[in-house]
DNA sequence: TCTACTTTTATAATAACATTGACAAAGTGC
DNA sequence: GCACTTTGTCAATGTTATTATAAAAGTAGA
């Protein structure tokens, strides 16, 4: 027989997966702390922290309060011993970013992307990983890369079924990836990982349950269920942007009407307002945007909300209309912790959450309801690049302990 | 210390479950090919299927074909060797069933609840259950029983947080019956097991991803996700009923407009088809059920419409209309591997089965489409007793071989 | 200050499990 | 009949988690 990977062994990598979640929740906690939170006895909970304590990623940090006894060593976590890579693609640019055992961003790297083959975008993305890599040379870095991608990824097998924005099909980006830098690919969509972001570190953290939704070109949503994306049979869960809201509604090139995307999305936003300049030939934003309306953007349209502008708040009114029913209806299907707003132009717009509130709650029922706390984004634009990197941090002990534990810069 | 659990003896507790769930699927295998299956090693095989020979649901049937060498013993699974409960409220009345290790069906009990109260119906059940254990006294029978009830439910605690059908609130089932009953109990929403039901025994038999629409007085949803049930942070996941398909559609009593429920339940094709009755006052419907509208029922209405009447298929083809949009969004949302129609009316109808398939290709995206199969389900009414069952039968083994492994009656 | 009591930490001994290796059993194929 | 292969089981081994034990390091009260 060949050397089968003991079972026993995957035992304690549980525990000590199960250990370091902890450390990474409490922050500092004593071993009979973690004993009583793992279950494990104490002695069992000194040796796996042994481990840890020699890859540096915990440390003692003095004593605690004595309940009567003597007093316990305290362990502390260490975010900055060891670093993970992530990065995502958006606009034709990569963006890399280093970050943490938090997912905290350390160091970035972007770079453009020539043209729009995937052969140049593969390129271009291990130019800046290796930038990257030769700038933080001193640093333990995990030995894998979490990318987010748009369009349809089998993450299985880590192919580009097809991205539309960028003229991609079938494209196996991981297989590209892995051959040009030396390291553990892991693809996902940008809008999934852009959940994984906000769980992280933005407005998630804490919830297990959760759904991030991204507007911009287009919308599309990220589902985390019991801590983990929810992927679906296809990899293809959450096309939030092609669920149907006005069943008669305007045409969408996907053969459908009435999709969300139709919309609520940048360009719908950015449409309709135009739209609406042409008809009333009025107001703060038609002085502005009247003479070159194609500059007219989403991004705009919210900003002029926000100052109390009535005709872009008539348009957001008009959008979080639709998007309530959408929402209103993750909710009644999910039944998630929280919603969380992302997207370029919506993630900053305290205006049109309230709106949305107001909205959802004639849309979803009131026990659900009770649940969800529906919120803007704290990450902006860098979630799906923090949310990549979480993707190589969901599997840092592996990374970490497993045969292949050599460091990529030691 | 109290005796605290062995995390070894649960590893064991894992691959005896692994080993048992295979040979469920499988039939028929060898030990050689279980080793296969698993990655355990043969001895390791060799003394869980020891056990499990012990308890009786494996058996050794005659040899193998040799492939060059000794020819291995088969192991068969014998699902008759211990049985499990559950249990389906209905129309005020109990439905419990007996069923093998399958979740097939052996033996049923139904019991009428007198009034409305929970109390009431507590005490029902434990009557019919209780007879249902007398004429089996000579089986071994799982020591657990699994509830499908109407309303929501919270799974954690038991509690049916709210079932307005029948009126109750904040009705701790789970204790009632445990106290009335010597066994654990499980209680889950009736569409929600009626889900595992279906995946169990009927249409999304091998089915890792489906959604199972229980059309009825009202209109649900349970979902399985990677073969376990989707519960949300709530418990209220599934919501399907109080969907928006409509923005500007009729009011619902939750409040809402447009609710799938006000467009597609068996009251709203019952009274959509009594209305046009009233405005055509003619065919066989209208012969039929002129004189005594009230009578018409959906049932009713699918018949007429699977033998050709052109009004019956008029209102279902609406009533598929509003259904389809609600399908692509779940298919959208959750790329599920299928979609299987249940309820009393729907489940039966291939005419209408086959409208939702046309008009769902409209309103999901192509890629997620290309992965599910939409079908009617093969239990009917009786998808969420077998459910309930499923329930107890997904703790199998711990039931089996844990502490508390003695069976009710030996 | 001293003593009794607690709690923590480390270490050795023990128990449970999975794996390895060896070997007999039971075939195939030349 | 012989070489070879596969299967099933047993004893030996290695890994892990737990228990038991003892020393360390504190608190609290007399």
């Amino acid at each position: 027989m060949t050397s089968r990977i003991g079972q026993p062994e995957l035992l304690k990598e549980i525990n000590r997966a199960h250990v370091f979640e902890i450390l990474r929740r409490e922050r500092i906690v004593s071993r009979p702390g973690l004993a009583e939170l793992t279950g494990l006895s104490r002695a069992t909970v000194s040796l796996l922290v042994d481990s840890l304590l020699q890859v540096g990623i915990v440390q003692e940090a003095g004593f605690g309060a004595s309940s009567g006894g003597r007093p316990p060593v305290l362990l502390e976590f260490k975010p900055d011993a060891v670093h993970a890579l992530g990065a995502r693609m958006r606009d034709y640019q990569w963006s890399v970013f280093l970050t943490d055992l938090d997912a905290r961003p350390l160091d970035r790297e972007s770079i453009e992307i020539p043209g729009s083959g995937a052969e140049a975008a593969a390129d271009a993305l291990a130019r800046a990983v290796d930038a990257l890599l030769q700038r933080n040379q001193s640093q333990r870095i995990l030995p894998a890369l979490g990318v987010g991608s748009p369009g349809l990824v089998d993450m299985r097998t880590g192919v580009i079924q097809s991205a539309t924005d960028v003229g991609w099909f079938e494209v196996p980006l991981k297989q590209m990836l892995e051959s040009r830098i030396g390291l553990e690919v892991y693809v996902a969509n940008r809008s999934k990982v852009g959940a994984l972001g906000e769980r992280w570190r933005g407005a998630g953290t804490g919830t297990e349950d959760l759904i991030y939704i991204s507007i911009g070109t287009g919308v599309a949503a990220g589902i985390i269920h019991r801590g983990e994306l929810y992927i679906g049979s296809n990899s293809s869960a959450g096309e939030l942007g092609h669920v149907t809201i006005e069943p008669h509604g305007p045409l969408c090139p996907c053969g459908n009407r009435g999709c969300l995307q139709q919309l609520v999305s940048d360009p719908a936003i950015a449409g309709r307002t135009r739209e609406r300049l042409r008809r009333t030939q009025q107001g703060p934003l038609f002085e502005r945007y009247g003479a070159q309306p194609e500059a007219l953007g989403a991004a705009a349209v919210f900003a002029a909300a926000e100052e109390g502008d009535e005709l872009a708040v008539e348009v957001l009114d008009e959008a979080a209309e639709h998007l309530a029913v959408a929402i209103g209806n993750l909710i009644n299907l999910f039944n998630p912790e929280m919603i969380v707003l992302g997207g370029q132009a919506g993630a900053g717009s305290e205006l049109f959450a309230e709106m949305l509130r107001t909205k959802v709650r004639k849309r979803a029922m009131a026990y659900a309801l009770s649940a969800v706390t529906i919120t803007t984004g704290r990450l902006g634009p860098d979630a799906a690049a923090v949310g990549a990197a979480v993707l190589v941090l969901q599997h840092a002990p592996e990374l970490l302990f497993g045969e292949q534990a050599n460091a990529i810069a030691q």
